[in-house]
DNA sequence: GCCGTTTTCGGCCCGACTGTTTTCAGTCG
């Protein structure tokens, strides 16, 4: 079983303990095990087998016992046993905005309602308002809810879209009157790799003025809700956008507040108690009832005796522990990043030529750049045959010759890993290039030992310097291939093969709990756009939001060295090794 | 059900918003 499934099981029993009225507590236990699982970057086969589930925070010994169960059998004898005592589907429901575990129970035990068709079924037929406590409203705010769950894409957005909204957003808001600042926060602001719905915030006196604004916006379809400091809207292509105002001299504590993880700020608050301090998004409070106002967040953390912890780590996955021991990384930016190391032409399935290509990259401030068109075995976007690779040589080289010192370019290619492991251009082809970046496209849904086996034998290629887009999933569209990914990274690391940070929003590949996996491992990492046109080299900035996700500094990503000490790296790896195999 | 510079037991964050209630419960983040 994969940690997503493990996941899935536990935050069903999260649901079902949760309407049979169980202790929040061990409700939330199940779900924050739930929760690290889906995010973790190893394998839990492989912790299981190395008997280290416990240390997986929020793992102990209950937990650690059902893991082992439904690794061994495959099936939860406690998760079955509920399912007789609460309707599995009654989980459903809680999907459903506006119902949580008390509604559903009373939905299930005094109107027999299970499933989410019979739920809109009985709002429908107003038999929803006879419950006590139950109106004419809050049944229409449930069909309502029906509606939006049904046109929502299950999906959460791709972060590449979202910071795109957001943008838009945050423009408009940054031109309301009054607004002294106005900024992205939640997952976008973490850089997760999707985002559930945009949470922006706003620093402004006149809060009634903002939210008039905001709610005459033509894209707004409808206001959720209104209160004095936060304003939930839905827009007209379902997206969900929650926006909280608050006076400039409570920014820092809100910003925080907003930002999450809420994992996190549960953990500053709890901070706070210890030093006899209340900590709300409106600030701090002493136990005389004083307020301390933060304007900015480093406030708050200064107060609880930490630096300021970068968004993109708070997660509760150890970055307070490491702040408090004044052990925090310094994270990889994207201004560290001096050239990419993955791009097309359209020598293969690029859309301009090698000389735009580069002229782009020189005025984005790269000092070096890999063109890494698609070897000859993928024919539907011209994968290059061994005689064109000499050819496109000859035009680097012209480029290189009128563009000048300024701008390094690499002849690398993106070499397919064909289905039994050996690449798709013979080694007198692979030496004389300057990267050979190997990457599967095709045969992804091999077994696990067989896919494994292919990847691994590509990597012990000696000509092999990095392994792009390792698991080749499209987010939300295509799964990755199954990999032990424990196998790969000990391997990579063994051999010096780079593993890629695919930035392209679509891929993100490796993620987050993958590449930090992969530097417990002891790989280095790249960042590389797959740009296939010049406006891609910018998703770039996605692979640093992942990159510093998995904790990367600067030391862990090859692409922030100078030009120099990136080719005597790879010059390095090109000379014939003992444990060539071809 | 988890967890511990104090605890192996007894804690486990804090507030906004809504609707249906005359004081609060449920949901959400």
């Amino acid at each position: 079983m994969r940690n997503e499934e493990v996941a899935r099981v536990f935050e069903r029993v999260a649901d079902l303990l949760e309407i049979k009225g169980e202790s929040v507590y061990r409700v939330l236990a199940y779900r924050r095990a739930a929760e690290t699982l889906r995010g973790y970057g190893r394998d839990l086969e492989e912790v299981w087998k190395a008997g280290a589930l416990r240390e997986i925070p929020g793992v102990g010994e209950a937990i650690a016992a059902k893991i082992d169960e439904l690794l061994r059998s495959g099936r939860l004898e406690y998760f079955e046993k509920l399912k007789g005592e609460v309707p599995e589907t009654l989980s459903d429901l809680l999907q459903v905005g506006d119902v949580g575990p008390k509604k559903a129970a009373r939905f299930w035990k005094e109107m027999g309602i299970t499933t989410i068709d019979q739920l809109e079924e009985a709002a429908r037929a107003g038999r929803l308002r006879t419950l006590s406590g139950m109106g004419e409203r809050s049944e229409a705010r449930i069909l309502q809810s029906l509606e939006a769950l049904r046109r929502r894409s299950s999906d959460r957005l791709p972060l590449g879209r979202a910071v795109h909204e957001a943008g838009r957003l945050l423009e408009r808001l940054r031109s309301v009157a009054g607004v002294e600042r106005a900024e992205a926060a939640g997952s976008l602001r973490r850089q997760r790799e999707t985002v559930g719905d945009l949470d922006l915030i706003v620093a402004a006196r006149d809060r009634e003025r903002v939210r008039q604004e905001v709610a005459e916006w033509p894209d707004v379809a409808r206001v959720l809700g209104q209160g004095e400091t936060k304003t939930s809207l839905e827009l007209r292509d379902g997206l969900r956008v929650q926006l909280w105002v608050h006076p400039p001299e409570r920014f820092g504590s809100a910003w925080l507040y907003a930002t999450g993880s809420k994992a996190h700020s549960v953990r500053l608050r709890e901070m706070a108690l210890d030093r006899d301090l209340s900590l709300s998004e409106h600030g701090f409070k002493r136990a005389d009832g004083k307020e301390i106002l933060c304007r900015e967040e480093e406030e708050v953390y200064r107060a609880l005796e930490l630096p300021w912890i970068p968004p993109e780590i708070r997660e509760d996955l150890g970055e307070v522990e490491a702040a408090r021991a004044g052990r925090l990384p310094r994270l990889v930016e994207e201004g560290d990043l001096r050239g990419d190391l993955h791009a097309h032409s359209e020598w293969s399935d690029g859309a301009v030529d090698i000389r735009t290509l580069a002229e782009a990259a020189l005025d984005q401030g790269l000092a070096y750049l890999a063109i890494t068109d698609h070897s000859q075995s993928l024919g539907m976007v011209q994968g290059l045959t061994p005689e064109r690779v000499h050819e496109q040589r000859a035009e680097i080289d012209a480029v290189q010759r009128s563009l000048g010192p300024s701008l390094r370019i690499l002849q690398g290619a993106e070499v397919e890993i064909l289905a039994d492991g050996s690449l798709d251009f013979p080694d007198s082809v692979l030496t004389r290039l300057d990267l050979v970046v190997a990457s599967l496209h095709t045969s992804l849904r091999q077994p696990r030992a067989q896919v494994t086996e292919r990847v691994l034998r590509a990597i012990a290629n000696p000509h092999v310097d990095m392994l792009g887009h390792p698991t080749g999933r499209l987010i939300g569209k295509r799964d990755p291939a199954d990999l032990d990914m424990e196998a790969v990274f000990r391997s990579a690391a063994e051999h010096q093969v780079v593993m890629e940070i695919n930035a392209n929003p679509e891929r993100l590949d490796l993620n987050d709990g993958h590449a930090r996996a992969a530097l417990g491992f002891g790989c280095l990492l790249a960042i590389g756009s797959d740009a296939h046109h010049p406006d891609h080299l910018a998703f770039r900035s996605f692979g640093v939001g992942i990159a510093r996700r998995a904790w990367a500094t600067r030391q862990n990503v090859l692409n922030t060295w100078a030009a120099p000490e990136v080719e005597a790296w790879l010059g390095r790896r090109r000379r014939p090794g003992p444990r060539d195999r071809g």
